[in-house]
DNA sequence: TTGTATGCGTTATCAG
DNA sequence: CTGATAACGCATACAA
C-alpha cells in the first residue's frame, strides 16, 4: 500500500524516467516520435508513481473543458427518460456531462447558463423542450458562439442542428386506429402551447380526423397540461358534457394516465365504455391496468443522436445532415377497443 | 452588439481599469482592502469587457474542481427521485454536480471512478445504493482520501458520514396497520440482498408480525426484485399457493405496482379481496387505481441532507453529527381494506 | 490600500 | 526522435 502525500506531476514522471516532460506528454497523449524504449520507461514511471494528468491544467492550456451541458426543465417522465440515456452516454464517453436545470425566461436560469458558457465550463450545449422557448438560447449563440444541438426545438427555422421525433405522424396513426375501431367522438387532450410536440400532435390528430371526414370542432380539443393532473381534469370535464366522447386521446402518457384514473374514478370501464390513448410510451404506461395504448416516442434514440451530434461537431467532424427526424411507432395495449355507442 | 474575438482575461481588465491584476482579483473575490473608488472602476471595466474568470485557471491554481460527483446505479423510480433533487441542488449551489453511473464490481465503473478522483475532476463523492456494496468505494478512501457521504449505506459500521431513512420503523408501521385491519396472512415481497433497505424493511415486517404473535414462517417472505416484474411474478406465485395471502406488502412501490397489476390480471379485486402495500411513496403510486398505500421514504430530504453534508465537509465546517436517520411516514390510500377471509 | 513576482501542471513551439 | 522554454489565466505570499 503506497501512501500519496501529493499527487505526482508530469515533472516527477520525467525525472524518474530520465527524460523531459515533453516526452512524457507524448506518451500520455499517444503521440508519435517516441522510441519504444523510452515509451516503456515512461510508462513504467507512470505506473510506479501512480500518475494521472491534472485535468484542470490540461483544460486550461487547451482552452476546452471536455464538458457538455444538457439543459433540462423540471422533472417528470420525459426528463427521467432523457437523463437515463444521458448518463449512459456519459458513462461511455470521455466528456463529462453536466446536467443543468433551465426554466425559460427565469433570470436565474439565464445567469447560470451565461456564466457556464462565459467561464468556459462547458464546450457545448444540448437543449430539451421547453428550455428553448425563450429566445435566450439562440441569442446566446450570436454573442458567444458555442456549439448547440436542440432536442425537439420549439422553432425549427434556421440551420441549428436538432433531433426530433415524428409527432405529427404518430398522432395520425393513433387517431386513425381509433377511427378504424369505429370511434368518431374522439377527444384530444392537448398540452401547453410552448411545446413543439404538443402542437404537432394536435395537428396530426386534426389531419387524421379531417382525412376521414369526421365532423369535429375545437370543442373536442381540450387544452390541459402534459401531466397527470392535466389529463385527469380534462377528462372529468369531457365526461361531464352532454355529448360525451367514446375515446380520449391524450397528447402525452402522463395525461393519459390521468385520464385513465379519472374514468376509473367515475366508474367508467376502460376500454369497454371509453377507449384511452396516450403518447410517448413512458416507462410506466405498460404497468397500469389496462395498459395504455400509445405511440412510442423514441426518446432514447433522440437523445443519443443529439448528444453524438454535438460530440461530432466538437470533434470537428464534417457532417452531412444535422437535422434529424426519428420515426414513431404505434404501441397497442389494453386501453382501446371497438366503439361502444351507448355511453 | 459587441463581438468577442478572444475572451477577456484578468489582465485586460487590469489594464482598462488602470490597476494591477491583484486588485482585480480582489474585486472578483470580494476581498477587503479596496477603495470603493477603485472597486467601481474595476467593476466597470469588467462589465465593459464582458469579463468572466476562466474556471480552469482558477481550478488549477486552487487545486480544487468545485465539482462533486453522485454515483447512481442504473435507472428507475428511485434514481429519478434522487436526480430531480440533485439537479435542484446543483441549480442553487456553486458546485457543479457530476452524475455518474456506477455498477458495483464492474471493472469499467471502478476505472471511471478512479480516474475521476485521480485526475482531480471531483472534490467529493456521494454514493446511492447499491453503489457501495462492493468494497471498492471504501478502499478508495484509504488510498486517495476524498470526502465521501453515503446515502443508505450497505454497511453502517465505521464513521463514514451517511444519511438514511428509517426503513425498519416504516415497515413496522405498515405491517401494524394491516394487522389492525385483521390481516394475518400477510405476504412480504423482499428485494435483493445487496440493498440495505431491503433487509431493514424485512426486519420491520418480521418484528411487527412477532410482536402481534402472528404465526409465520419464511414461506411468507418471497424474494424478488425491487421492480415491477419482481412484484408481478412474486404475487403470481403467492396467489397460486393453496394458502393464499389476504394482504401483500411489497418492499418497494415498484414491486407494489407489479403486485397490483398481477392481481387485476387475475381478476382479484383490490382492496376488497386482497390488500396491497408498497414502500417508498414513488411519484406514481398515487396515480394508479386504486392508489397504493405505502410508506413515504423521504428521498428528497435524504438527498438534500447528504449533499449539503458533503458540501459542508468540503467547506471545512465543523459538524456535530454526520450520521443522520430521517423518519418515515405512513401514507394510506385505496389499496388496503379490512380483511376478507373468503379468498 | 495596492502591486510584483511566482507557481499551479499541462500542452505547444521550435530548435537541437 | 528529444528537450528547453514559453504560454494558459488566475491566486497568493510578500513587498511597498
Amino acid at each position: 500500500m503506497k501512501k500519496i502525500n501529493k499527487a505526482a506531476t508530469i515533472k516527477d514522471v520525467a525525472r524518474l524516467a530520465g527524460c523531459s516532460i515533453k516526452t512524457v506528454s507524448r506518451v500520455i497523449n499517444d503521440e508519435p516520435y517516441v522510441t519504444d524504449e523510452t515509451r516503456l520507461k515512461v510508462q513504467k514511471a507512470i505506473k510506479l508513481l501512480d500518475y494521472a494528468p491534472n485535468i484542470s491544467a490540461r483544460r486550461l492550456v487547451q482552452q476546452r473543458s471536455y464538458v457538455i451541458c444538457i439543459l433540462l426543465h423540471s422533472a417528470g417522465f420525459y426528463q427521467s427518460a432523457v437523463l437515463s440515456k444521458v448518463l449512459e452516454i456519459g458513462y461511455e464517453q470521455n466528456y463529462d456531462i453536466l446536467i443543468q436545470n433551465y426554466y425559460p425566461s427565469h433570470a436565474k436560469s439565464k445567469k447560470k447558463l451565461t456564466s457556464l458558457i462565459h467561464e468556459r465550463r462547458i464546450d457545448g450545449l444540448v437543449t430539451t423542450p421547453p428550455c428553448d422557448v425563450d429566445e435566450f438560447i439562440s441569442e446566446l449563440l450570436t454573442t458567444s458562439s458555442i456549439p448547440l444541438v436542440q432536442i425537439t426545438p420549439f422553432n425549427r427555422s434556421g440551420n441549428i442542428p436538432f433531433v426530433i421525433g415524428d409527432d405529427y405522424q404518430g398522432a395520425m396513426m393513433v387517431t386513425d386506429r381509433l377511427i378504424e375501431l369505429g370511434h368518431e367522438r374522439i377527444c384530444f387532450l392537448s398540452g401547453p402551447r410552448n411545446h413543439r410536440t404538443s402542437i404537432d400532435r394536435q395537428y396530426g390528430y386534426r389531419a387524421a380526423m379531417e382525412s376521414h371526414q369526421i365532423k369535429m370542432d375545437d370543442s373536442w380539443i381540450l387544452e390541459s397540461e402534459f401531466n397527470f393532473d392535466g389529463g385527469y381534469t380534462a377528462t372529468k370535464i369531457a365526461m361531464s358534457r352532454s355529448v360525451k366522447p367514446t375515446a380520449i386521446f391524450a397528447g402525452s402518457d402522463e395525461a393519459g394516465l390521468g385520464a385513465l384514473y379519472a374514468l376509473q374514478e367515475l366508474g367508467i370501464k376502460v376500454p369497454e365504455q371509453v377507449s384511452v390513448c396516450g403518447f410517448d410510451d413512458a416507462a410506466h404506461s405498460k404497468h397500469t391496468w389496462p395498459g395504455l395504448t400509445t405511440v412510442h416516442h423514441p426518446i432514447d434514440q433522440i437523445v443519443e443522436k443529439a448528444t453524438y451530434l454535438l460530440l461530432d461537431i466538437l470533434d470537428g467532424k464534417q457532417l452531412e445532415s444535422v437535422q434529424v427526424v426519428v420515426p414513431s411507432r404505434l404501441v397497442i395495449r389494453g386501453s382501446i377497443a371497438e366503439v361502444n355507442k351507448n355511453i
